[in-house]
DNA sequence: CGTTAGCAGTCGAGGGTCGGGACTGCTAAT
DNA sequence: ATTAGCAGTCCCGACCCTCGACTGCTAACG
């Protein structure tokens, strides 16, 4: 264990290094705080941090910067601090401007987050285990062509076109999509599968649209996340020579950052913090993902998390997950009915 | 203007550049094409085109790289070569497999063309100089509120929340949704707003949430254009130490790339190749823009473009994005009825 | 007069050296 | 256990040098 002093001094080194990128000496350690010790006695106390994986040095007389361990610590011995007042009145009053529409909700999130914490902001809409069928709708077009709306439980509609064999009227339609809607009201797509209705072909060959695109959705674990930020790691001085970055950007590109960077478990609206190494996937061991659930549980959950360099503003990049998941849970809730 | 020779030379010069990025001296010209002359005659004939501004050098004793005017003239002079078969195969073979879904369509196109092109792809959705109604439906969620469903022309759907004064059941909402469907059948947001019928209060209230989706949906020009690719800029040379992607960057997360990269005028159907400081808007005009316009015209015109330095392959680029404009015009034809 | 061989001149990249500065590790004294 | 003091380490930027790649120029040639 650390002893109080040692710990005031990784967390100085933690701290600073967030701050400047540059190793910390320990003469600037004893002007941030105020210890009244020498220099040297600072130095032997980091030989112990260094001899105990906390910290490291680029070079043999360099200053310290922290190790993964070091960040581990410096993260787990943070008192929770919220996010100040004036964030949180900035967060309310944008979200207050917008639509009533999960999308832009999401879409506004993503940038809040990456604004605030200055680093990648990912966003997965919320998902219940299965969704529930809610509401049907057939719009005939042109000729054989017909669009689908399908809505879900919690406000998600999907389209798409199908073509019959041949022109269908819009009443007929009409006719159809009520029976259906009857038939299948708030079933999940395993129980409109079992269900096995008397149907006719248009109404079979809709079913199975339906069905389709139900199971997508189910699917659809870790497909297109809301994202934004981005540009803010170009800025990080550890990403100057580019070559970081690419497998990282690809990751995103690609839609597989989501897969890569969640960890095994994840209470409910709690923040997690995932340390460099400490992540599964190889492609993010230097980065860190802070993350936590939002939404309501057992019926639409969604994730919220920021990526960074490990050497992220720890304190301040978690307190504003953990607001914004208090604020998503709650719009999710309304949509719900709570 | 240029001679056989002198135009011979630029563009073996144009070429090479783009191929290897670094400055083309007058040895591997004359390897590259088999002009019977000496090196020193090349150097000659460069002088020349260094002087008209057609390429210029790194300093004295360097090749030489294309200016702006160069590659302009390059591009100019270039037969049109369609894309080549193997890809055509491949594009239509993916169009094939996917679901029949605007959203899905443009998503892989911008996949597709980056891939092709190595670089930026931007693809906008196809849009009508004004949205016409096609069919509302609302979907009484809990207590007073209600998903509205709004589907426009061209199988284009889009969904708003909204919360009454108190709860209104289903049937009632039925009654209104009709009773808006054949007043409103295949208005434009104009036309609905100078109707004036006679309305119920919740009648009202709904037309006027319609009336902001569409109107949403006229004035959303620039918005949210499909986008893919940005990693292969990483990868080049020009942007190893990434001072320049940022500004690049920033535009893309912000939305406003397009607004940026969109030529004056830009006739249907016809690649525009837009070449460094010929764009008006500065923070691009360290790249190229190919870009064009696809749909049907009058009716919905979208815009597909590539975004990359001007070093970029344009021959390849320029019938990438010609072929997709065609494939993608199609597919609109389609959804629209021929 | 266009073309060319040949050569001097230019510039960048890469490697080596050097000195200053920022720190540390160590030691001996407290 | 702490500290002052000092020698030692390493980075960084400056400077220099050399090598090689190309060019510009000039004078000669058909």
């Amino acid at each position: 264990m650390l002893n109080t002093r040692r710990e005031t001094i990784l967390k100085s080194i933690v701290r600073q290094y967030i701050a400047k990128a540059t190793p910390v000496s320990s003469q600037s350690i004893i002007e941030d705080n105020r210890l009244g010790v020498s220099s040297a006695t600072i130095r032997n106390e980091m030989a112990y941090l260094e001899e105990e994986n906390y910290i490291t040095r680029p070079h043999s007389s360099a200053g310290g910067i922290p190790l993964d361990k070091g960040y581990r610590h410096y993260v787990d011995t943070l008192e929770e601090t919220a996010l100040p007042m004036v964030d949180q009145r900035l967060v309310a009053h944008l979200f207050h401007q917008v639509e009533r529409e999960l999308e832009e909700w999401l879409n506004l999130a993503a940038t809040l987050i990456a604004q605030l914490a200055q680093n990648i902001a990912v966003i997965t809409p919320p998902k219940p285990p299965a969704y529930q069928f809610k509401h049907l709708e057939l719009i005939a077009l042109h000729h054989s062509l017909v669009l689908i709306v399908l809505v879900l439980r919690g406000a998600r509609a999907r389209e798409q076109l199908i073509t019959f064999p041949e022109a269908i009227p819009q009443w007929d339609l009409a006719t159809v999509a009520n029976r259906l809607n009857s038939e299948y009201a708030d079933m999940t797509s395993p129980q409109i599968a079992a269900r096995n209705a008397q149907l006719s072909p248009a109404e079979q060959q809709i079913t199975e649209c339906v069905l389709k695109m139900m199971r997508a959705e189910d699917n659809q674990q870790y497909q297109d996340p809301y994202l934004d930020g981005m540009h803010f790691i170009l800025n990080q001085p550890e990403f100057a020579q580019s070559r970081r970055l690419l497998a990282l950007m690809e990751l995103v590109e690609q839609r597989k950052l989501l897969q890569h960077i969640m960890p095994a478990e994840l209470p409910f609206r709690q923040v997690r913090v995932v340390i460099g190494r400490e992540n599964k996937a190889e492609a993010v061991q230097e980065y860190s993902v802070v993350i936590s659930q939002y939404g309501l549980p057992h019926e639409a959950i969604g994730t919220i998390s920021v990526v960074g360099p490990t050497r992220m503003p720890y304190e301040r990049t978690i307190s504003t997950v953990d607001y914004l998941s208090l604020v998503l849970s709650r719009l999710v809730a309304e949509v719900y009915g709570r």
